[in-house]
RNA sequence: GUCCCCAUCGUCUAGCCUGGUCCAGGACACCGGACUUUCACUUCGGCAACAGGGGUUCAAAUCCCCUUGGGGACGCCA
């Protein structure tokens, strides 16, 4: 088995591919099989060698190793002239000289007419030769049913009667991307084309050709469309649609593979699953044939569920780059752990949890003004101001003897707990909502702690 | 417009092929409770679906047909 996900350097690795490709991935290493990359970069206009690079980087980024090199398909032109020579050979195409405005008028008016628009075959039996401004159309055989079984969808029967003939090469000399896909996944052995719901159309197409050049028709299998909220194809309008995107929000490979894969992919009630369980359970039979909508929110559950499983020595240098973008220091190595193993369980991604660590790397917190005027009131102050002197003196305190010591102190002046910790917590870490108190101090350690007291004692707005 | 595809909780889905075990299971989200000095985590519980209509059958979420709804395609783009 030889798969393969083809890309176009377009534009960056959107979601969509990046799940056509782990599919791809996903049934070549379950079945022992190679996985290939392929840029399909003959479309001169449009395609960027920075493209190129962004979507290896997506793809590494996710884990989805291909095997070999990647192949430049622009590098296979020659090949594809070959085959087209063949067909043209064969009596399977033709040279057509009709100018593209005049077909593309032609289209409109169909369409407008409310008829499918399509070439009608003008210079088809003409038996025109190469001229400038000439392309090379393949001769789509009439009235005949064109059907294959779809690995995903099962069968589909389209009548050849639907298709036109389309242009195998274009006047520039380029072939199009109907004819050097089939003769790429030909020549590379291309066993299975796993590819997204769009490409059905140009499947019976694709299959004509196979036959016209009398070769086996390799296996399909088309798999659903992703759709944003509004049902409607997911666009950038949905929110992100960049592989890379996700990276830069923080959110972590194994949750994005593990949401795509389940994004139409079933085992039972299964939800997580690593990349190694997935590449074994693994099953075209498995993936459903309606189009899915793209859900943020169970992407984050199941990112905060791989941040908890990640080491906390790896969360930290995970998250680190968040904190250091703010021009934050980090005062040894020891400190970013500990800052993540309190913070951990209090964010989705790994720009949240930077969000909710920054107060431990300045030199003072930023006070929320308005939870200041709420918290730190005359009557709390001066119990700040007590609580300071008592930790000042008790600068080794355990937990237990901090806690006694807050409940003491809102026993004695007779107020809640909370009149107590929350102004603590806002003079600590400048908010309400925080890690606990005692793990803070313990990072903090009793200078920074003095210090932030103070701070918070001569506060004005 | 034409052709193709699809249809189970708000969302992702199990079940459908091989009808009865399904007054439909799990997960996310949401809503309550517990835990708690905050936020969160965790935990317990709850809400919530077989698009509609016809068949077939003793029996249909499961098979067939129609309707409706949604998606895709109709490029000298890929």
């Amino acid at each position: 088995m030889i798969t393969r996900f083809a890309p176009s350097p377009t534009g960056h690795l959107h979601i969509g591919g990046a799940r056509t490709a782990l599919f791809n991935y996903l049934l070549a290493r379950n079945q022992g099989g190679q996985f290939i990359l392929r840029i399909e970069d003959t479309d001169v206009q449009r395609s960027k060698d920075e493209y190129t690079g962004a979507i290896l980087d997506a793809l590494t980024w996710l884990g989805l190793t291909w095997d070999g090199q990647p192949v430049f398909q622009k590098a296979r032109a020659g090949l594809h002239r070959e085959y087209v020579q063949k067909l043209l050979d064969t009596g399977k195409a033709y040279w057509c000289h009709c100018p593209p405005e005049e077909i593309e008028a032609k289209r409109q008016e169909a369409l407008a007419r409310g008829g499918k628009p399509r070439y009608g075959g003008r210079c088809r039996e003409l038996g025109l030769g190469p001229a400038p401004g000439a392309a090379v159309r393949f001769k789509c055989p009439h009235s005949q049913s064109v059907g294959w079984k779809d690995l995903i969808k099962g069968r589909i029967v389209i009548d050849s009667q639907e298709l036109d003939d389309l242009v195998l090469l274009r006047a520039d000399g380029f072939p199009t991307y109907n004819l050097a896909v089939v003769i790429d996944d030909l020549t590379m052995n291309i066993t299975h084309i796993i590819r997204g719901d769009d490409h059905v159309s140009n499947t019976p197409r694709q299959i004509l050709l196979y036959q016209a050049l009398g070769v086996q028709v390799p296996q399909f299998g088309h798999v659903p469309m992703i759709l944003g909220k509004d049902k409607s194809r997911l666009s950038k309008r949905h929110g992100a649609t960049s592989v890379m995107a996700y990276k830069e929000m923080g959110y972590l490979p194994e949750a994005l593979n593990n949401y795509l894969a389940r994004l139409g992919w079933s085992h039972g009630d299964q939800e997580i699953f690593s990349l190694k369980e997935m590449v074994e359970l693994f099953s075209l039979k498995q993936v459903g044939k309606a189009a899915s909508v793209f859900n943020p929110d169970k992407l984050n559950w199941l990112n905060a569920h791989y941040i908890k499983e990640t080491p906390l020595e790896t969360l930290g240098q995970l998250i680190w780059p968040y904190l250091a973008a703010r021009d934050l220091i980090c005062p040894n190595p020891d400190y970013l752990i500990k800052v993540a193993a309190t913070v951990r369980e209090r964010g989705k991604t790994l720009a949240e949890l930077a969000d909710k660590a920054e107060f431990y790397f300045l030199s003072l917190p930023k006070i929320d003004s308005t939870e200041a005027q709420k918290l730190l009131t005359p009557d709390n102050l001066a119990n700040l101001k007590e609580l300071g002197l008592e930790l000042a003196q008790n600068p080794g305190l355990t937990h237990e003897a901090f806690d006694s010591l807050i409940q003491n102190m809102a026993q004695k002046k007779n107020v809640r707990i909370g009149a107590i910790a929350q102004p603590l917590r806002l003079a600590l870490t400048g908010r309400t909502a925080s890690p606990g108190l005692f793990e803070i101090m313990e990072i903090l350690g009793p200078d920074n702690i003095q210090k932030r007291l103070n701070a918070a004692l001569e506060w004005t707005s």
